[in-house]
DNA sequence: AATGAAATCGACCAGCA
DNA sequence: TGCTGGTCGATTTCATT
């Protein structure tokens, strides 16, 4: 660990990273030829990563469309100020069936609610649901059409400038 | 397949998928025990599953906080709109180093674009880039504060009425 | 869908830089 | 603290019923 309290990591860590966020069915043999390392160095980087929590979990992605949930809503959620109920209100829409994810924001709109259902029943009644929690006050959703990229990650994302600053601890 | 060109899938496929999406490091005898299954049964549904790309990848998951990237923006973008470049703009948006999402949607707004990012540079960098896009007309960011649940899964998130729907194959 | 056997893989170790 | 190479046990995988 770094004097962030962030644990150090190096660029043999990122190219790890990179692979198992990418695929983590991957064996060890080939992770470790890949890389051009003994599978014992690759293991030690592993277990130590999911040790630090640099990796959290290990999970099976499962396409939401194979599910039927065709349809991504955003909808932006204000409250009543004075309530200062923000975090209970944010937990009522984060439990909400159907929304995966919910963002507390610092702009006019105090949250960003992000959900999937499978038809717009269900996207009127999650949206009545909304409503009816205690302090919201407003609502404007807003029908995705399409969405680029369905499995968000980490490394992949970040720029070379991103991860030398990670690599060196120079943030 | 059903008649939906989706894959059949009944409750024992939403109990294994419910519990790989959550951790996939889970070894078959466990699971198989967990859903009162064989082992073999097991292993053959989660090939099926694979195979049919309900389960699209196992990957890791990264803490994006221990890699520094502390802050989530939020950019609504508008585009000139006799341009009709829309795929290529989102493309194009897609590419920026640190996005992790962008939605092409139906409102006001043309794309919502969410990116992660370690300091206010590398926003105020990255919010330069979506300007500079040919096309983009006008752009409003917002910070987020907070993220309540990190890693959104499929699964975990639809109510009972949803998976009713799947196992069912009504919709 | 279950069985059991064969192949493969990941975990672990002692020793070393 | 991180790496090596090798061994052993566990686990996946597959052919057969």
């Amino acid at each position: 660990m770094d004097h962030n309290d962030r644990p150090d990591i190096d660029e043999t860590d990122v190219a790890i990273l990179k692979r198992v966020e990418r695929d983590a069915d991957v064996n060890l043999a080939d992770l470790a030829a890949e890389l051009e390392l003994s599978k014992s160095a690759v293991h030690y980087r592993l277990t130590k990563l999911k040790d630090e929590d640099v990796i959290t979990s290990i999970s099976a992605d499962v396409d939401p469309l194979a599910l039927g949930l065709e349809m991504v809503v955003i909808t932006e959620v204000s409250v009543a100020h004075e309530s200062g109920y923000a975090d209970e209100i944010g937990h009522a829409l984060a439990e909400i069936d159907g929304v995966f994810q919910v963002y507390y924001t610092m702009g006019d709109v105090d949250f960003i609610v992000h959900s999937r259902v499978q038809n717009r029943e269900q996207m009127n009644d999650l949206i009545d649901e909304i409503v009816t929690i205690d302090g919201v006050n407003e609502t404007a959703s807003t029908f995705v059409m399409k969405e680029l990229q369905t499995n968000p990650k980490t490394v992949a994302n970040m720029s070379t400038e991103m991860i030398e600053n990670v690599v060196d601890g120079t943030e």
